[in-house]
DNA sequence: CGTAGCTTTGACGAGGGTCAAAATAAGTGG
DNA sequence: CCACTTATTTTGACCCTCGTCAAAGCTACG
């Protein structure tokens, strides 16, 4: 399969031969593999690359001092996971993988050098910071605003975007390897509640859901459930004038 | 007073004279004044221009569409607002002022001129970026893990640090405009349920707030209720290596 | 000093949390 | 491929935190 992290930054702006090479040669350069529940970055670490996902799940998460904890974005592959520590030194999350994963490992030296006199390539990869941060405040609207159904379908519906963008979905179903106990970490509610509510959507026929599968019929109706609007996810090519024409 | 965006951007690094000048010349260019409540930027608006804000407090916020509005961060004299319009083209979110607020207005030409070879600056506005989106994830912890009153304890202890790094705190008091729905609407809660909670925060000791002004005797104690751990505000000047050294 | 905006109170209700156990599904080793 | 173990999903009963609605005090300011 072709590179998640080029389809997704090309979502943005059309690169060149010669910016996707160096991006292909960045990613493949060093590759570690996860296991299943693994913490890759821990609160606290200053690590010295960054480590986009190449296949599998994680999670950017918190811990509370008594133990209870909030996932605080799903990574599929394609995501850079970590691109701050570029500047901020220290990890004020940790970042712990849901399913095993690929992933590179490209020091921050590495990085430099690749994308120096690479323009595009930078504002690209802004840019998914960018995005990142606007997921991030949707999500705060999400615990903050809506009610526990909207949030689940809300979710769902990100994540089903998200995962179009990068070609991991097939018509309108997807992988979707999470645990209700996860969804419910993320959303702020407790598993119990999550179940319901996914039973209540299942019951809706908005969405199947079952062994790691998701299904959305009718996008448009669990949208309307959700109050969704794509906007936040910046689909549409900001990047086009910077485009690319070999 | 001194230009508050250099404060709180030499909390990353220190500037060269050179590098303050050039920013205190765009934030002193075109300055623009706006009332009390009123709207910014508006989601959906295409704005060409940066606006950090020297005096007054605002706030970042979005609206559902059947009413409900979740504030998504307050904004206080040394925020850049919206530095991502440079690359996003569409606002997700809108802009609100809270007080009486004044302005720089910065188009983004004249942004990139001034940015431009001024590495130093470049990361130092990153790390800022960075750093709004590590906050942005706190929220998130916030509304989805915590019980109202670590929420709101939590959310005046920020506050207070993010005003102390700008100057704007005298010993532990400081100014704290927002009406009691403002803290609801940014924390999720109903006026009424904030009102209680503040209550029950005086009734404890730990802080005192009356005509928009706060007091916290005992940070320590505040932060115990809070569970507050100040790492994700990165007030540890990660830029040092960066150092200017006239 | 009147009026609008904020804060505070009270009574009541509901969405979602808690606890615990049962029913399934998914692994694992033999 | 089966037997056993462990993880996940589902149910049920109960209850608590926080939301709703509405009215009454305050405060601020023209």
């Amino acid at each position: 399969m072709e590179n998640p992290l080029l389809r997704k930054l090309e979502r943005f702006t059309k690169l060149s031969a010669d910016d996707r090479e160096a991006l292909d040669r960045l990613a493949s350069q060093r590759i570690r593999r996860r296991r299943h529940r693994e913490d890759m970055i821990h609160e606290g670490d200053k690590p010295d690359h960054v480590n986009p996902i190449l296949e599998g799940w994680a999670c950017r998460y918190k811990m509370l001092a008594d133990g209870r904890r909030q996932i605080l974005a799903f990574l599929v592959p394609g995501d850079l996971c970590d691109l701050h520590v570029y500047i901020l030194r220290e990890m004020d999350h940790s970042i712990g993988t849901i399913t095993p994963v690929k992933h590179a490992e490209i020091t921050l030296e590495d990085f430099d050098r690749a994308i120096d006199g690479r323009h595009r390539v930078m504002q690209a990869l802004w840019w998914d910071t960018l995005v990142t941060a606007a997921v991030q405040r949707e999500w705060t609207t999400d615990i903050g605003q809506r009610s526990a159904i909207e949030r689940i379908a809300h979710l769902l519906l990100e994540l089903f975007y998200r995962l179009e963008s990068v070609g991991l979905t097939n018509g309108n179903a997807c992988e979707l390897p999470l645990t209700q106990a996860e969804i419910a970490e993320a959303m702020g509610m407790t598993p119990v509640h999550a179940n319901r509510v996914l039973q209540e959507l299942r019951g809706m026929g908005v969405i199947e859901l079952s062994s790691k599968r998701l299904v959305i019929p009718d996008r448009a109706a669990l949208g309307r459930i959700a109050h969704f609007n794509p906007n936040y996810l910046h689909l549409q090519r900001d990047g086009s004038h910077l485009d690319a024409n070999d």
